[in-house]
DNA sequence: ACGACGTGCAATCATGGAGTTGCACATCGA
DNA sequence: TCGATGTGCAACTCCATGATTGCACGTCGT
């Protein structure tokens, strides 16, 4: 998923912060530009962040209604696997 | 995550439905023994399951109680990333 | 006792994801 | 104009994980 991972979160709270680049993230953190770079692809793949460029350099910024969407979904899943494992449950309690 | 897994699902509604071992799935399942005995392995260290030996097979259900547990600890994953989103909503909004 | 069945262990493979490095190209500023 | 800075692309490594295969060993039923 792509909010499973932790260096992606780190950016995209950083996002919220403040917008900023790639490199310039690459300065904050301690991994490199180009792992960065895939970080925002993905978050911009799922619509999260979107990026302008500016010059020479692309600055990225959270999408906020995609928050809002992203949350809702994320607690969808969520019941969806208790939901899952309560009937698990029922099953193996030999409930009707 | 124990959960991420489609076929682990599988495993862990089939033995609700029926408690059985690892031979047995792995007859209506399109995967090996093995493969299977990993993920009961799995599903055993997080405590969703539990063994019990009988003659020369392996018995393996699903514990009711724990079901609940993980239910729970799932519903509180999902909202403390919900959570974080909605900060960086905020942080991205400006709001104080 | 013997074959069939179930398990355990170890080696191996394939895949995907995170990260790195090197290089070419574009843009800014002095 | 020229060096510094930022981006884009591609190839590569590393590692976790789902899956397979082969074999040894215990257990069951006849």
């Amino acid at each position: 998923m792509a909010l499973a991972d932790e260096t992606r979160w780190d950016i995209l709270g950083r996002l919220g912060e403040q917008p900023s680049s790639a490199s310039a993230l690459a300065r904050e953190l301690p991994i490199s530009r180009q792992a960065i770079v895939k970080h925002l692809e993905v978050l911009r793949a799922v619509g999260l962040v979107e990026s302008h460029r500016r010059g020479r350099e692309v600055v990225y910024e959270p999408l906020g209604h995609r928050l809002d969407e992203i949350a809702r979904e994320l607690e969808r899943i969520g019941a969806e696997w208790t939901r899952q494992l309560g009937l698990v449950k029922r099953l193996a309690e030999g409930s009707p």
